[in-house]
DNA sequence: TCAAAAGTGTTATCCTTACACCCATGT
DNA sequence: ACATGGGTGTAAGGATAACACTTTTGA
């Protein structure tokens, strides 16, 4: 018998801006289902590149252009793309969706009048991944639960703990990914029971586990995580998510928004000005509560002068 | 008419060893053709993930068994692709190839017996990269090329001069990838006029811009040593690619022959004791030509007990 | 005894961290 | 006047970069 089997490239956007200081997600949720990504097939005959594919569908789904976009990572296990519609190209042979996740910024979070699309932030799917206000209550919730699975492997043990820093151990922002398929593999994250076709567990811990997504979007959206997490310190990529003029505080807020932690205010500005990454227009911003703020630009400029990186991320230790 | 268009996944594997000081990799060379990496189809069908069927299929194309492994990249653009061998699932359709690119460590380059598989000096690919004796004579050589691309264009010469430290910019070691992208786009990598139909130009260049390979394989190639490079600093990666027991100098060796710069050795030296991430055997390793050497080993239980980084590059300015 | 490579000491400088305090505006 | 956020000075400690020198072997 002849492997009827075939392939279907799926195309997967994680559309990031920055709301009222938080990290926001473009997401798709038909009316009572679970939210998704915005999401398209890929046409091997019609689409000369990925990305040019990606921006298209996007732009007709959300009625939104892209910025700067970049590619995250190819998805092809089997069993984690149960509940996908069928992207159908009418041969009704058995298809394997394979998944390309793409990270896209943008300055700021439009309105699109488009069904179905929303802003939502960033925390309602990973709620244990904020720790500006200090360690996340979520994380109390997920602890035992963590123990529970952790058992009495010493290997898993560890695992956990260096991961939701457990026991002293330090939190590192970065790992968004592998604690998402941690809690993927010990069974918490309900995509986990949902993808063996078994009925949800832990409906306790919901609330402190987020959200889950159609598909293996929440995975896709970690990966965004922690890509992003990453990149900031060694690419000035925040000045994607800004708008032209910014005060130097919402700038912290928006770097504290993406990493998830708090920063030292006067460290951060003056890794900022060693840098020289940003200059002061003269304009003020007199909407800030207090004492008006001085308007700054990214010299952009840079980018094609010399080599440049990312900030630091002076920790405040609350 | 219906798009009669499909998708056939192929999966490349940049496999990195060490050996005798120089970075290699694993090329798949078939008498009188160009060299490719290993390569095989996806079957969608069998395979349950990629990094299985590439398991697999290495073991299976060179006898070889994979150690530590990871996603690269995911290419899809039309037309860099021509000259791949039909992988033909007998439909004789027209099939649009996607390949993924996978990056392998492994801590000896076993010599297998598989024909036409053959270890190759990363060099070979890639002259202008080894900055390990300084400024390397294929940069010279390409200068010019580079500034007649250039010719009026301020961005192209921006460009230049910052990828390939011309007039005085420092040299990135780390920007491999973006380099091949210009001199493929600036017509000078043989691949592109190939991929254009056309004759190769700049055949006396073709030393210095090194050795072409079949299909995309150099911007895999590439992609594996710009994430290879920068792993280097945030991942303890090299142990990888050593053996259980190895001198400080040898691991040195291994770093600078992947990073392509000379280290300052003390401060290297320095570095490593600070991180805590080896320790002494107590043996020593008397086939080193001089005074014998004390024989490490990594620490791997640090993995499991603390986030660890990797190594800082401090440069040795010749 | 000399070449070759291993291994160590020390200093100046820069960056990071961690303090606490003053400034300009709206209410 | 006081609350609110904007914006600054400075000192201690640690990391890095740069210098050159001693040690142990084989030929």
């Amino acid at each position: 018998m002849e492997a009827a089997a075939g392939v279907v490239i799926g195309l997967s956007a994680v559309v990031v801006a920055i709301r009222d200081g938080d990290a926001v997600v473009l997401t798709v949720r038909p009316r009572g289902q679970l939210a998704g990504l915005p999401f398209g097939p890929f046409d091997p005959g019609g689409h000369r590149t990925f990305e040019l594919a990606l921006r298209a569908f996007v732009t007709a789904q959300t009625r939104f252009d892209l910025g700067y976009v970049e590619q995250l990572y190819t998805f092809g296990d089997k069993g984690r793309d149960a509940p996908l519609a069928d992207l159908g190209d009418g041969d009704g042979g058995a298809k394997r969706v394979i998944s390309v996740g793409y990270l896209a910024l943008t300055p700021q979070a439009v309105d699109t009048d488009a069904p179905d699309t929303a802003w939502a932030a960033w925390s309602r799917f990973f709620p244990y991944e904020d720790w500006r206000e200090g360690r996340p209550a979520a994380l109390a919730a997920i602890e035992p639960a963590l123990r529970d699975w952790a058992g009495s492997s010493p290997e898993h043990l560890a695992r956990a703990r260096l991961l939701f820093a457990l026991d002293g151990s330090p939190w590192n922002e970065e790992r968004v990914l592998e604690r998402y398929e941690l809690l993927y593999e010990a069974g918490l994250a309900p995509e986990a029971s949902r993808d063996r076709g078994e009925a949800a567990e832990h409906e306790a811990l919901a609330a402190a586990l987020g959200e889950p997504m159609i598909s293996d979007h929440r995975r896709i959206l970690a990966t965004a995580l922690s890509r992003l997490r990453g990149k900031l310190k060694y690419r000035p990529v925040v000045f994607e998510l800004m708008p032209e003029a910014f005060t130097l505080s919402a700038l912290q807020r928006a770097v504290e928004a993406i990493a998830g932690v708090p920063l030292h205010k006067q460290n951060f500005r003056r890794a900022l000005e060693r840098a020289e990454l940003v200059e002061g227009l003269g304009r003020l911003d007199a909407d800030t509560g207090g004492r008006p703020a001085e308007l700054h630009r990214f010299r952009r400029e840079l980018l094609s002068a010399r080599p440049v990186s990312g900030l630091s991320l002076p920790l405040l230790r609350d």
